[in-house]
DNA sequence: TTTAAGTACTGCAACGTTGTAAGGTGCAGA
DNA sequence: TCTGCACCTTACAACGTTGCAGTACTTAAA
């Protein structure tokens, strides 16, 4: 049983409350007094209950990450980086993997979390009520919660564009939305087919691939359907996920194909393993630092409680830069950019 | 404000008590009262709060997994696998990352986890008094502690000997400590000399490469290092991890030796992305699984409060296995097991 | 000398829950 | 009618903390 308010107090000769008050920093309390209890605390080693603190009315310290699933390295690396984010502000992470349900976001309401920062991906679920909450992803929202994102639509025009300008004319993508409600997956398909109908070409549906997950087995297996099935080869291939196009990759060199040479592949989400790969992955790298980074800082405001928390809600959108490399430049030029920056 | 028990108690005409034992299902309640209250239970939304509940004395449902970082695959997989561990048993995660500061550990006692999940690595502190604890990974300890691991000295015993039955004579190792108190690397670098020992072969100290981390840019970095450095080039490389590995090979096809050809190299952690890299990736995989399992497990019975929270600290060892692909074997045979067992 | 203001500290109540013990019914049997 | 006994329900205390009100003492001003 760990000490406690009440032990400190009887070793020091004082009351529960003034302790309280020496732990709380209050200013009234004798020099002397103050000597006193401080030694009882480090003699018995006293640390505060966090549990009856917040009882009492704090905060817990401890906010909330919902992300889809931590075996995306992209995941993985934004989680890694909200904690990092956190640290400074005294918070814990509690790290919540939705695989898709929404209830377990609902759950985290019964932990005593004091806010939310949510990864809604396949998760169709309303944002838990009462619990203040910042939003990470594309998602369209009707503007109840803060928000942070890529432009996912414009970033996927820039990757159709890179493309496009190392003249490929049959492109595939490779991560459309097999389901309604996958909204990342539907803006980058909309910057698709707009990037392609601003160079004035159609969108060949056979090209359009949906693909259940966004596992390197997804893209693997997506493009042997895509080689399998069409007529005629696509030169290039837009994958909407780094997983996606690492998988793609594999299968066209397990096929004998060569990558940039016949088809160019390009991913989105700037992951390190992108950089070692052979060939090294051109890829639409977002902002993730700066998306962890303001998405506590949002959160932050409004737990602050002060005027700023009842402000409303902010959409803020994050840049991303198309980092070009050899699977669309091929192996020359890349080389010529090795080692690539480091990520530390 | 969320209703609480005393206005559920007031709607339904009862005391608070007697609908606090309806929420825990207590069997002496009238059905007609159990109805009353449940409507009203039903009508307010009522959600009993789990902060008074762990101050009245029971558990929090919260486990905390302390892990070095999550933007390695590994961890992250390993995370993913102790949430989805968790779960039946009701428990939350919440997940530290502890960039190799024990402070952090510490810090955890802060808030209120029923347990801990350690992997220590780098991480030289004590473990936490009090607080229910299982370690994982090859730390040598006191037996004070649960502890569930891979035989990592035999496993990098199996990973030299498969490169020496390959015919390699002049095998490397990326991945030794560059400070004392790795000792999961240290184990490593005790198989990998066994082995060759075992062999009759000498070790050179040359081809033991200490790397400052286990990233990526480590293993292309280390490899760099190895070739600019070595007069004789070697023949086969053992990583202690497969990031390492894919940083080597990386290096190595960037200055045009060819893997397995010229350079044979092997990892160790059997991550996904070694499935799907080109040459794919030779590894050992532990049974992180089951690793999961067993930790979740473990600290499950020291929860329970029962006879078994008392036994003696246990040491489990895990399986694991060796897992041949083109990066030791050449394409040809590896293509032959294509596709790779999906890890979903 | 009295009053006011300020300092140092204490005691009580409250946060929301649950365990314990006690209170209050109604019914069967004496 | 009364006792005993289930059965159902309630009051109270406690978990560890902090806000508030209040007490006792000190110092300075009127």
């Amino acid at each position: 049983m760990p000490p406690r308010l009440k032990d400190v107090a009887a070793r020091a000769g004082v009351s529960i409350k003034t302790v309280s008050n020496v732990v709380n920093g209050f200013v009234h309390v004798a020099p002397e007094t103050r000597r006193r209890v401080q030694a009882a605390i480090d003699a018995l080693g006293y640390v505060p209950d966090p549990t009856a603190r917040r009882l009492r009315g704090g905060g817990s310290g401890v906010i909330a990450l919902a992300v889809p699933e931590l075996r995306s390295p992209y995941y993985a690396e934004l989680a890694g980086l909200i904690v990092q984010a956190a640290e400074p502000r005294g918070w814990t992470v509690l790290i919540e993997q939705t695989d898709g349900r929404g209830d377990r976001i609902t759950g985290l309401r019964r932990h005593s979390v004091d806010g939310l920062i949510l990864a809604p991906q396949g998760v169709d679920r309303e944002v838990p009520d009462g619990l203040p909450t910042v939003l990470l992803g594309e998602r369209v929202l009707d503007g109840q919660t803060d928000h942070v994102a890529v432009d996912g639509a414009a970033a996927a025009g820039d990757a159709t564009r890179h493309l496009l300008r190392l003249g490929r004319w049959r492109i595939a993508a490779i991560g459309a939305p097999d389901r309604p409600p996958a909204i990342i997956r539907t803006q980058r398909l909309a910057g698709f087919r707009n990037a392609l109908a601003d160079s004035g070409l159609a969108v060949d549906p056979q090209l359009v691939v949906p693909v259940p997950g966004m596992h390197l087995a997804d893209g693997a297996a997506a493009m042997a359907g895509l080689l399998d099935r069409v007529e005629r080869r696509p030169d290039a291939v837009f994958c909407f996920t780094d997983s996606l196009a690492l998988g793609a990759i594999r299968t066209c060199l397990e096929r004998g194909l060569d990558v940039p040479g016949d088809i160019a592949v390009i991913g989105f989400d700037g992951i390190e393993e992108g950089a070692y790969s052979t060939p090294s992955l051109s890829t639409i790298a977002p902002d993730t630092a700066r998306i962890a980074q303001l998405a506590v800082d949002l959160l932050a405001e409004r737990l602050g409680g002060g005027p700023s928390a009842a402000k409303p809600p902010r959409e803020i959108c994050v840049g991303h830069r198309l980092v070009a490399r050899e699977s669309t430049l091929g192996s020359t030029s890349a080389r010529s950019r090795w080692p690539p920056r480091s990520r530390a």
